[in-house]
DNA sequence: AAGTGGTCTAGACCACGGG
DNA sequence: CCGTGGTCTAGACCACTTC
């Protein structure tokens, strides 16, 4: 497995802050230590530390030095978001997935205002019910263009379809817009979910697209109010 | 105001995309010609075309070159968040500030968990309703420590509290940690906010770091179910 | 003055895409 | 094959912090 060299460093870098040979708060070497520690350059050297900035593990201050960021302040992955089914996992909770519908459809008007559809394109529509300790509380509808994917089977929908794109089909994700809202119940969202007496759920609305810039899928996550939570870590840009 | 080259040349590269002298789905000049063009160097113009690349304007392609992504679908700024109050007053609506508390406190035990402080450190503490169109619907409660704020008054909480951190004391952010969530409502809710009849409320909890790495800030901000829109736009990262 | 990170340069080689 | 973007190098100068 050939990775390019500044990669290799970050993940060295983040294993010896993970394993504590770096404690929080005190200096990295510099990076002129570096550069002779790696027998490297310095571009090198700074593109593994600006991806250790990037993520959260450390602080870059000009003049001083790099510095361990206390990542036990951030109590979950840095980066991105985290869904609750991905917490109750991480958690050891138990966690199935119900196939609801599994169908190739044709566009209709909404699904060709989310997706960029034509009428005439033919749309895989897949709805997944999440259970979390036996409750029903995780409502997944995805929608994916079938000249992308032209091949789907309800087995896939089961496990990951996101690993099957990714791995099976080697769809590459280069960004995603996420929308969240709270709505109100709809009947399916009655139907397939365990809903207490609440009359509002949260909507996580994802439109991805391909490296080419294609909008290939669009997901909406439905949420039952309580369950819900979104983390999210941003460093500052331009 | 002497400013970096690279970022010089995004900003120009920007504004050539906004003005569309480059449309959508075209090719830009390759990177050797801009090497020309800006008579720079390479490096230089790929940290500009990373830039571009990070905040939605491009798709780069390895082989291919650097294409203009289709901004208009993305509807709205195409980095970040906006928070329904942004959103309003880019549509022109009235937006008014109340400022409903403002005062120095002593940390007690929950913002001494929320904002790493300890019990002798003493907090501002300031709550503001949001008034939108006649509605209040936004509750904004803002922490911070007293030892990186010295002076504050009501004056400026009615404005933006951030521009005057920001701009006037030149306290430098670096990153910031969110969490949504929905909770169920407080009194205070139901004091200072026009709620209709929801038993909810959604509910942006900031945490604010400062370039050292400090945590100086904790904002909560509460808005009305009906109210509420968040949008993430996220490129892949590793 | 010495050390740090931030920027910039000029040149090299690579992997990928398309003719 | 050539042009593209991706990586890597060695060296330079700057702005900032600390002594």
């Amino acid at each position: 497995m050939k990775e390019n060299k500044f990669i290799s460093i970050y993940e060295q870098l983040v294993d010896k802050i993970k394993r504590g040979d770096w404690r929080p708060n005190t200096k990295l070497p510099s990076e002129n230590e570096l550069v002779e520690q790696y027998q490297t350059s310095r571009e090198t050297i700074r593109k593994a530390l600006n991806l250790l900035s990037q993520n959260g593990h450390i602080q870059k201050m000009k003049g001083k030095g790099s510095f361990v960021l206390d990542v036990s302040r951030f109590d979950f992955p840095v980066s991105g978001l985290v869904s609750f089914k991905e917490v109750a996992e991480k958690l050891g909770h138990t966690s199935t997935t119900i196939v609801k519908e599994f169908e190739l459809v044709k566009a209709d008007q909404d699904l060709c205002t989310q997706l960029g559809a034509t009428k005439k394109d033919l749309i895989w529509k897949v709805v997944r019910a999440r259970e979390i300790d036996g409750e029903k509380i995780i409502l997944d509808k995805d929608f994916f263009h079938k000249k992308y994917v032209p091949h789907l089977t309800k087995d896939i929908c089961k496990g990951s379809i996101y690993e099957y794109l990714e791995k099976d089909l080697g769809l590459k994700i280069s960004f995603a817009k996420k929308e969240i809202s709270v709505d109100e119940l709809t009947d399916e969202d009655k139907c397939y979910l365990d809903l207490k007496d609440y009359e509002h759920i949260v909507v996580v609305r994802n439109y991805v697209y391909l490296e080419d810039a294609s909008l290939f899928q669009y997901t909406e996550s439905r949420h039952r109010l309580d369950k819900f939570r979104f983390v999210d870590f941003a460093r500052r840009g331009i």
